[in-house]
DNA sequence: AGATTTTTTGCGGTTTTTTGCAATATTTTT
DNA sequence: AAAAATATTGCAAAAAACCGCAAAAAATCT
């Protein structure tokens, strides 16, 4: 890999993630950590990123916002989208929903992976977009402007003529007693439609979602196969999700 | 092989890869590295790509520079976008194609422009998404990775259930006598169902596509109702399509 | 055609760039 | 305060670029 082309790809992933770790471009382009630390220097110099200690931030993403001790702890979305990129082979159909743990799972799919994403989330779908070895298809009806995924009657029957392989679904509450649980009613039945079609789930979410309730009910957890947090997989918290049946992650 | 024959192939390459080795080309062209390395510091000063240590990268690699040409285009298709916004009113539902004029005048769109939009294209879709009155239907379907837009049956049937007031084209070609053309042949099929099923269609282009012909026919000139190009609306050029009976703007 | 000039190409030697490693210092975490 | 992670520095090996220079090839001019 040429030096240039190095750099262009580092001050992409900054971009497109807001900070990186020195440590992870060290083992995903499989240089020494000296050799990304002195690019990130002359990135750095250029004004294409900033430096602190342990990787880079954007530029944009700058302000006070960030302090430079952030930086060690991985965003939890990075976590869990990267722990879900591992579940996705070459040649899988995948369903995907809305939500922000969603587009960092596509802003994570590894250029060499080569798939087919069904979405009706826009923000999602321009990420698939970018890629250039996914296949994508577009779950079309009425746009939703808050939940920014198409929402309705011909999304839900396309949904059901389909049989994925995987689902990701980014959820906003899990709970023992009643599982899955969500706010809004369309949102509602899309959920239940994916789950419904697709051979296994995958529900991702942040771990102060856990062991919370909202008022309309999407599925139990029996339906749920494996349950994607950004804890450590022997995390007490999730124990009794395993003592359910859900493969934890 | 000759100099230049040698220069077209690595300007070729590096078109295609995005980035050339010099090693590699000099046991792929069989010459010496030195002979390699001269060539690429010709074509990176005539501006044919861009010398890196070890090879070279596309332009496209690095930031897109944008031709005066270009700059030019995009401010003819503000100028088309401006009067095409003036059809709109409130209440209407707009079917829409995808290309950059189309994009051009979801951004032109009034804020106070309450209406309902259709369209298959991505880019297009993200601009009407930002809007705050504007409610949008996605058409759904497999999206195509060059045009951005979803092209495929179920594109065809949904738009052939639609009735909306308006149709806005982006044509690449449009000729007296054999109407508007194109070189895609999904494209042509989503052209004319949304064609068909429109009440009113407005074509839109740049002036020099006008009097061109690409080899897949989409339909007369009959079908189109307005006409909308850059140049004023008394323009000798467009005398024909006006006797034809086409309302040009 | 033959001679002369110009261009192109490869080669040896030198300089610069790039990269990884090891030892040491600094920062952050626990 | 100790431990772990990250930075810095100097250095050496490899790769690549650079600099004439001369032979070969092509173009130009008698």
């Amino acid at each position: 890999m040429l030096k240039k082309e190095r750099q262009a790809y580092i001050v992409h992933q900054v971009n497109l993630h807001n900070k990186v770790l020195s440590a992870s471009l060290s083992t995903e382009i499989d240089v020494s950590e000296d050799t990304i630390r002195r690019d990130l220097q002359e990135l750095s110099e250029e004004g294409k990123l900033i430096k602190v200690h342990g990787g880079a931030l954007s530029h944009a993403f700058n302000d006070i916002t960030y302090s430079p001790k952030k930086v060690y702890a991985q965003d939890n979305k990075k976590i869990i989208a990267d722990k879900a990129v591992k579940l996705i082979k070459n040649g899988m159909f995948v369903l995907t929903g809305g939500g922000t743990t969603i587009i960092e799972l596509a802003r994570s799919l590894p250029v060499s992976l080569s798939a087919t994403f069904i979405s009706g989330s826009i923000p999602a779908i321009v990420e698939y977009m970018h890629h250039p070895n996914i296949e994508v298809i577009v779950i079309g009806d009425k746009l939703s402007k808050n939940s920014k995924i198409t929402l309705g009657a011909d999304a839900l029957t396309r949904i059901k003529s389909l049989k994925p392989d995987l689902c990701f679904l980014g959820i906003n509450s899990i709970d023992l007693q009643h599982g899955i649980t969500d706010n809004d009613w369309d949102v509602v039945h899309l959920k239940q439609a994916m789950i419904t079609a697709s051979q296994k789930t995958v529900c991702l979410t942040i771990s102060e979602k856990i062991n919370t309730i909202q008022p309309i009910h999407v599925c139990d957890l029996e339906k749920i196969d494996i349950l994607i947090t950004e804890l450590p997989h022997d995390h007490p918290m999730l124990q009794p999700y395993k003592d359910a049946g859900i493969t934890v992650l």
